[in-house]
DNA sequence: TTAAAATATCCCAATTTGGTATATTTGAAA
DNA sequence: TTTCAAATATACCAAATTGGGATATTTTAA
């Protein structure tokens, strides 16, 4: 998960992400340290939050040829 | 999941899918009723396997400008 | 119809998850 | 450079989720 690096471009905390994202910041710091994983709802909303796909957010960039 | 969308398109069965990835046919077809979510590894493997994005994957087609 | 292929589900042990609380690290002001 | 607060990570643990084997159910083609 490129979370880290999303959150440290907004310039905002684990706190500020999970309170905008009503979660916990103990759980962020799990995503990004990778001990633990988002389900899919929260990969949305990650994704969502920082306007990024999934595949950049789980690090799947290359990919050139994609059908959809 | 647009999973049991893009194994019929391709007309393979559950069982020819999780062979090819390694994987149980029951899995498979817990991620195609939505019972259980694949971890990104799987995810991956999957995306690649039918060669779309994660975001087609799990149907996040709605989203027209993203950054990244 | 029936038999085989395909798909779904039961049971269940093992893994994963997230909450609370707390420890550790970081950074900025004094 | 210390000190203190903000930021981040982690230990403990109960609850939820996962996937395997076995089996039930459904679908399909003959």
């Amino acid at each position: 998960m490129r979370l880290k690096e999303l959150r440290k471009e907004k310039g905002i905390s684990q706190l500020k992400l999970a309170m905008d994202l009503s979660m916990n910041q103990n759980t962020i710091s799990r995503y990004e340290t990778g001990s633990h994983q988002a389900d899919y709802e929260t990969l949305i909303k990650i994704a969502d939050y920082f306007d990024v796909s999934i595949d950049y957010l789980l690090g799947r960039t290359d990919n050139p040829i994609m059908n959809k």
